[in-house]
DNA sequence: ACGGTCCAGTAAACCGGTTTGCTAAACCGT
DNA sequence: ACGGTTTAGCAAACCGGTTTACTGGACCGT
């Protein structure tokens, strides 16, 4: 029997106050279209049968429905577990909430991005890692939603969130390399899909591109075999370390493009008995808050994580109502360097003699 | 003019097909009921205009909303700073995505947690942190959609996810206590409002008591004096334990309700010149991911946190219409300690003569 | 006494789907 | 040829709000 008590409609409250539907909802919505006591009673009738006027009629009846999402193309829970996400979603977060947004997570649902993107209801689409080439770009396109792309060199008319990652990376070897290193192991991020990694869009490109670009400053070159891929996870950083060791690499510095990876990378080499700085210089790319916390405190790029998600929100909140402004609504952010305690100069016994080239 | 290009509605794709409203729902529902060619020629029509069922409208209809929400006293940018939270999420996120369901944030809106369960259209609510008393949970107890609580401990007959906290706090200290220490320092969480850090349901109240019956056990009090509180942050931990030290206290062991405090103990410590474990030891709370690449790696209480999170949304899940089985629909999990490097014996310096008591 | 503004509130259309009868035709066995 | 059962599809109600156009009365100046 007991029905579950439904809750009361808008029409409820306007039977029993005595009014039509349209009184009740300018009551809460427009109380300066009523009398003051009539507002007054209404609300009281309101609160009495505790009504709450149902989000999604609402939603539906406005076409809006007060949401952001955050599209990725990784599932949730590895969103979840990546610190660097975390900080760009509190970014997010801070600015939704000051607009009155909800923040909604759109990932892969049964392993399709598509259907997820069909399935979720939101006013705008922040979607970070995403090529500007995935197709389900092209769905949101067309489905009319504003959007902005976030971490993924984009077609120059996308609205699109960007960081300098070349010359942050540039600045970071450019640091070791005043050191006097001259034997790096880059640890870069794999890309999302297989085949992606080629592009030179894909941020580890862009990071390996101000790498060796300091490198070369100093005539020295970063062949393909001294850099790893995995994951960016603390994981992927010490199985890509170890891996690099297995191999026969004994650098002397390592560039690691995510503080996750450095974090394990500093883990590996300490397992192998290396202290850092002493015997290996370690610098990572981020900045984390946890990049301040580890031992030795991480020398890294800086990256505005979360103003990077602010900056989201309000790109995608006035690419709205058909944009404003008629430029491509990008932001590019600047990095640079953050000198802590993992990088100090190259060990006497590893220091190459200057060749005599010049 | 160019009106944003309005998206196609079913009635557009029923026009266009030529038939009833009610048979495109079905081509796309339950195919079954139509023959294999219309249901053919209106996907085809469809997919032409490339109609995409509006899920708001939807929602309506099916009165479903296919999202849970993960309900938090805290402001977002708290919460996504913080990675318990987020090894939490990945938890639920993992079980939502199993179920179909999206996941949704809710966190006080404009400062009020009311406004925003209002606006909150979902099927489930998870609530972490949220005391039984909490006023909103008598709101979204009216409202009649399922929810679970999470990390309070509720009244017996609330669905509730909880955690054997005082046994794991128990653990912790009798580690300590075991390896001669006597002279304890205890880093404690503080309730999120004033008040509330009496009541012995926050969780402070239930690890204290935890580590008070171990530490008397062993004859020792644990006085309120050696107890100091702060936020669950790696600022919180180091803000905490320079407190501490101001104000004179000289522990060889600190015990912290949380792994991130514990972390930021870790760095106050060290700069303090203090060595860990050999001056002074220190245990956490949580086993974070982060734990096991700490240096030293650190010493902790594991609780499940992803576990609890996919436990959380099978609860609200089955709660759903009228919960199946009239038991309390609790789930406590176990905690157990993770012993690793940061902890050692007492310093010999420190070493208390034992009493003649016995 | 009269036309013009305001004011308070109403009726009905609308948002874009789903779902519940219902019907007409096809199919069936006898 | 006939009543009974499927099958394929339709019309209309419904979900619970918002919003637009309209109305009747009070108030206003002349």
């Amino acid at each position: 029997m007991e029905q579950a008590t439904r809750r009361s409609t808008i029409a409820d409250v306007a039977r029993a106050a005595g009014v039509s539907k349209a009184a009740v909802s300018f009551a809460f919505n427009t109380p300066e279209r009523l009398s003051t006591d009539t507002v007054a009673r209404i609300r009281d009738v309101a609160s009495g049968l505790d009504y709450r006027p149902d989000p999604v009629a609402r939603m539906l009846a406005q076409r809006r429905t007060w949401t952001v999402g955050i599209l990725t193309p990784q599932a949730l829970d590895v969103i979840f577990s990546n610190p660097y996400f975390g900080e760009f979603a509190a970014g997010v977060a801070t600015a939704a909430e000051a607009a009155g947004l909800a923040v909604q997570f759109i990932s892969p649902l049964h392993g399709s991005l598509a259907r997820a993107v069909d399935r979720a209801s939101v006013d705008g689409i922040i979607a970070v890692g995403l090529g500007a080439d995935h197709p389900e770009i092209g769905q949101i396109r067309r489905s009319g939603i504003p959007y902005v792309l976030v971490d993924s060199t984009a077609l120059p008319d996308e609205p699109a969130i960007l960081v300098d990652d070349e010359s942050g990376a540039r600045a970071a070897a450019a640091h070791l390399v005043n050191l006097g290193h001259r034997s790096f192991l880059v640890i870069g991020i794999e890309p999302p899909s297989a085949g992606a990694g080629a592009e030179p869009a894909w941020v580890t490109s862009r990071r390996l591109r101000g790498y060796r670009a300091a490198a070369a400053d100093a005539g020295i070159a970063i062949q393909d075999d001294v850099v790893v891929l995995g994951p960016a996870s603390m994981e992927g950083g010490i199985e890509a370390f170890q891996r690099a060791w297995a191999d026969g690499q004994r650098p002397t510095a390592v560039l690691a493009m995510s503080d996750a990876m450095a974090i394990g990378a500093l883990r590996a080499a300490r397992e192998l008995g290396l202290r850092v700085p002493a015997d290996l210089s370690v610098v990572g790319f981020d900045d984390l808050d946890v990049a301040q916390y580890t031992d030795p405190p991480l020398t890294t790029v800086h990256q505005p994580n979360r103003q990077k998600g602010e900056e989201a929100v309000r790109l995608v909140i006035d690419g709205g109502p058909r944009r404003k402004s008629p430029e491509p609504a990008q932001h590019q952010f600047a990095t640079h360097l953050v000198v802590r305690g993992s990088t100090a100069v190259v060990p006497p016994s590893r220091q190459e003699v200057p060749d005599d080239r010049s």
